[in-house]
DNA sequence: GGAGTGACGGATG
DNA sequence: ACATCCGCCACTC
């Protein structure tokens, strides 16, 4: 039996409390949510940070989406390639940002000059959602 | 409990 | 179109 959560189970615990939550958390935490939110996304389809945070339930969380993913185990199945940063480019430093690029390619989202045109590969598009 | 941080976003020059 | 600055939010030390 494989381990499909190494650490999955409880990965995110610690911060329920992290105080700034006033009120009682929410059933999930950011992070989760925003991992959640990252699965909804099809391929051959792209998010900006800001979208995907807002979609996540975290209007103006776009940082926190690229500390998460950051975070993100190698073999984790979430299709972080898909996130773009607002102006349809890759925000990934060097390493990353070749296969990112490679993977978008692979599901047919077009890079032009390194940059995504957003208004075709933004999901989710009006009434689509 | 407090300060620093970041795979961002939008406004400005 | 490009470079810079400031603001945001939750996480981490």
């Amino acid at each position: 039996m494989k381990v499909r959560n190494k650490s999955g189970n409880e990965n995110i615990k610690t911060s329920g409390t992290s105080g700034t939550r006033k009120i009682k958390d929410e059933p999930n935490d950011a992070t989760s949510r925003i991992c959640l939110a990252l699965a909804l996304v099809p391929m051959g389809r792209v998010v900006t940070y800001g979208s995907l945070a807002e979609l996540a339930g975290l209007p103006r969380a776009a940082r926190l989406v690229g500390q998460t993913l950051r975070k993100l185990p190698k073999d984790t199945r979430l299709p972080w390639h898909r996130v773009l940063n607002a102006q349809g480019k890759i925000s990934l430093p060097e390493p990353g940002a070749e296969r990112q690029k490679k993977r978008l390619e692979n599901e047919g989202v077009t890079l032009l000059n390194g940059k995504v045109d957003l208004g075709i590969y933004l999901w989710p598009k009006p009434g689509e959602l």
